[in-house]
DNA sequence: ACAAAAGTGTTTGTAGTACACCCATGG
DNA sequence: CCATGGGTGTACTACAAACACTTTTGT
């Protein structure tokens, strides 16, 4: 007999604990959105003793709601609070934790069949201390564009939050929650160019921010330590920012 | 000691069987929708010694998928195959069915907490043969804008459901599967009427229609045994409509 | 001078909305 | 003739997309 890894002891040292905990059969996964140095990034951890990479996750407690979890699991990960969290998509797939689990004993709590909820969040970067688990040796930002491989199905979890996020870009408050308290409009622009994969006019996307009329300039630019000219900063004017939601930017019909 | 209800030993019935078959935990709900006579209409069952409505629902056998599952329920509520399905909702509030199954004994399958993802489903009204469940009196179509009072959460689903539906309008193929095989540009343009629930300009509507070039017009209008002039039959052409959906008939940005 | 940022102007094209007109047809 | 259905014309509006010009400002 070999000796059980480390990561076994701790699978298994968790998983002694979660069948009273949790609800069984019930699993969250989080893609957390940030947005830093001019590039869309998400928060991923680094599975002890392994390469592969995972989505922050969890279960959900027996006196919780789903969506309660979901936050508990991101305060832990990130230190923030008031996060913005959007459910997309469930994910049942007979075999999504087979090939991970597969080595380990079936009276492991994570071996059981997991039915999850993916919800993803949208975080200011500034704010975030990415804080890993117990199961994880890492947790860190990733470029969307360069992801590492990563376990299970959670490579088709994050596919399917980028979509939706792409989607809701036009009715939800995602510049709100991505960007920093004050922000630039070429940041703002520039993050909009990142969820959307693909450049924009300036000038447009300019008159089109102005036009929605939710943005409040401050009366300072950015004291720059760079060079040219300093831009103008930004902040959400919160109030008409809710209302403009309520309707949503735009409809069809 | 009251003798228990006839409702009660069903729901004991059932139970029995069901904590070898199912995965504890989680349900599924489905929000049917049918177009007839002019009105848009959802699949409800009648709770036997009830006088709630609800949702047709159940539970995931542990082989299962969660769509495998919806599928099941659906075919055994309608008899139909090959029905759109879409999931559009997580429903996991700690007390939903709490007040529901207060009365009955704790140890009933049924009174556990449950996770329910919502499905809505549109399917062609005349292929439909609505059949109760063990549970239920009566499987019976109810207009949508006169729903009876509903049972636990069904109310909140059904309404997110609505909506789901209202926003996928100028994406998904809602049409094709609310309708029959043939129908008339009148009655496609009630359908839409009726889900958005708003007039559209009959002109405008028809040159949109046709203008997306997913509709064939047949030879034959329609053997009106009515009066005033017999109207066009249409069919889907089923070929331009699945490559016209995948690119979505529009979107932002 | 240069590079970035800011603000505005213009043109073209497309899509939605509203209204109106004419024709066809079955009773 | 009338009510319904079918098909088209047109004008107004909004908005997106592409491009261009100007001004401001920090190094």
């Amino acid at each position: 007999m070999e000796q059980p890894s480390e990561f076994q002891s701790l699978l298994e040292e968790s998983s002694r604990s979660a069948w009273q905990l949790y609800v069984p059969h019930i699993s969250v996964d989080c893609v957390v959105f940030g947005f830093h140095e001019a590039s869309l990034k998400v928060l991923l951890l680094k599975m002890k003793d392994q390469e592969l990479w995972g989505l922050p996750g969890g279960y959900m407690k027996i006196e919780e709601e789903l969506r309660e979890a979901a936050v508990r699991i991101l305060e832990e990960r990130t230190g923030a609070h008031n996060i913005f969290l959007q459910q997309f998509g469930v994910f049942s797939d007979l075999n999504r934790s087979e090939g991970f689990f597969q080595d380990f004993p079936d009276t492991l709590w994570m071996k059981q069949r997991f039915i999850s909820v993916g919800f993803y969040a949208l975080v200011d970067y500034t704010k975030v201390q990415p804080q890993a688990d117990n199961l994880s040796s890492t947790c860190a930002w990733q470029d969307i564009n360069r992801l590492p491989e990563l376990m299970m199905d959670h490579r088709q979890i994050f596919d399917e939050a980028l979509l939706t996020l792409r989607r809701q870009l036009n009715y939800k408050p995602i510049g709100y929650n991505l960007l920093p308290e004050e922000f630039t409009m070429p940041e703002l622009q520039k993050l909009y160019e990142l969820i959307l994969g693909k450049k924009l006019n300036r000038g447009n996307f300019y008159r089109k921010m102005v036009g929605y009329d939710i943005l409040e300039k401050l009366d300072e630019p950015r004291k720059s330590g760079g060079a040219y000219k300093a831009p103008n900063l930004y902040k959400f004017h919160v109030e008409r920012y809710q209302t403009a939601l309520q309707n949503g930017f735009k409809e069809g019909w």
